[in-house]
DNA sequence: CGGGCGTTTGAATCAAATCAATTGGAGTGG
DNA sequence: CCACTCCAATTGATTTGATTCAAACGCCCG
């Protein structure tokens, strides 16, 4: 159905469960539900404006004047800001479904560029459009709402992670957020490849690319994580639960 | 006109320009002019339900069912997420103007507590009458959809001050930021009175309580900041800029 | 095959956390 | 009004975890 979407996957698209989770994770199937459902309503109601970027490629830059938001169809994204001294700062990943732009509604452009890591399909929404849609159609407006609110959410827990925990924490738990948002999504996330550098990943959770990567080989060294025979950005999670204890271990130990 | 409002104020109402401050700063009109249509509409449309709370009172708390958003028309107000191991991160903090319990929405309950830290008065407005209103009223949705935009843009500041600049400049950017929220609230940004210990400081910025004291003590011996003479949770701010200058000198090297 | 970038790993350094002691106000009750 | 308590804040000494600097490796791509 609606299938026209050109396949740009870079990982299998068979939903299948994470190795060793003996329980059930009805989150997931909730997400892909409403991922569905939100791509369904943009389409049928909006006519989305398609859009194939390639990674590297910029999807929009800050400065921007806001026009429209971004729905991700396939492929992965990151978004970074600038401050005005010059500093850069990775806040976030995309991943399908997710939203993107809503930062510039208040300021009337956006306050980040959003950069495609991998081929990825875009799919823009002007945003008046959107808005005279939703009074017709108040499920699209509660699908626009969830996402910003959802996203609010995943803005806080960064700040968690980055505050409350200690360096090789962090990486950990980003590993078990990235493989979520696999999971999630129907992808498989036992074994993940990460679509960043360790400098990237390093500014995100503030921490150096030699400090994300000593943390990723002590993980791999408690076999927490499984790097692949070859090359090092593919990492299996043999146990996303040894993961989450691994997590528990490692916080600052201040800061209550 | 329409002010029934109790007035809890710990300062000053009277608009007062920072001291030394020779540029205009148009956002701050703008600010305080967004503020008063948001209250304007928001009481004219909906019958905001108004409640008074005292310092250290919730005003909902995390895992509470959502129902309904809250504009704060006077007072201050931090939010505080919990981690499902335990760990407690202060979010933010709220002003005069600014809506709470966005978090809510995407799962059905709050993620995160907000307690006020002065006496301040709370209008809450049901989420679903907020929707139905703002279908006759696009102004109503517009002030909504700004104020999320901008809480998002203000989360990803946050992350970037922690994971870019070095404690002393966390801290400086934190009194930086306090400061701007008053003056565009048109409360005197001067000489500020911080409404939170060291160690919720700490908490939000990713520092313990000592390392803030001592950044406050370097920026007082620096003249940065001057600390009133009896007690120390009165700060004066001679010269916004300084700060501003202050934590460009003081960013973390790396993380480029 | 060679260049370049991303990554790993080691050793030295440093900024912030930790531990510990003291000060200072605010509030309470005799 | 003063003594007493309690809690926030300050400050110093020490430790430690992460950064910095440096070197080497490995993979990808032309």
């Amino acid at each position: 159905m609606l299938a026209t979407a050109v396949a740009v996957h870079s990982q299998p698209i068979v939903a299948r469960p994470p190795v060793s989770a003996p329980r059930a994770k009805p989150a997931h199937r909730e997400t892909a539900e409403r991922i569905a459902d939100t791509l369904k309503l943009v389409e049928d109601l909006l006519q989305p404006q398609r859009r194939i970027v390639h990674a590297g490629e910029s999807i929009y830059d800050a400065g921007d004047g806001f026009q429209s938001l971004y729905l991700l169809n396939s492929g992965f994204a990151r978004i970074v800001t600038t401050s005005p001294d010059g500093r850069e700062q990775v806040v976030g990943f995309k991943f399908r479904g997710d939203w993107l732009g809503f930062d510039g509604i208040a300021k009337g452009r956006y306050a980040c560029a959003a950069v495609a890591t991998d081929v990825s399909e875009v799919w823009s929404v002007r945003y008046d459009a959107l808005l005279a849609a939703s009074v017709a159609c108040p499920a699209l407006l509660a699908v626009v709402h969830e996402a910003m609110s959802r996203e609010i959410g995943r803005d806080r827990d960064s700040l968690m992670s980055v505050c409350t925990l200690a360096a090789d924490a962090r990486v950990a738990e980003f590993l078990r957020y990235w493989a979520d948002a696999l999971a999630s999504r129907g992808l498989r996330s036992d074994q993940i490849t990460l679509r960043t550098t360790r400098a990237e990943i390093g500014n995100h959770l503030g921490l150096t690319l030699e400090t994300v990567s000593r943390a990723l080989s002590r993980l791999a060294r408690e076999n927490v994580i499984v790097f692949a025979e070859r090359g090092r950005r593919e990492i299996t999670i043999p146990d996303v639960e040894a993961l989450s204890a691994f997590v528990q271990r490692n916080q600052r130990a201040t800061l209550q």
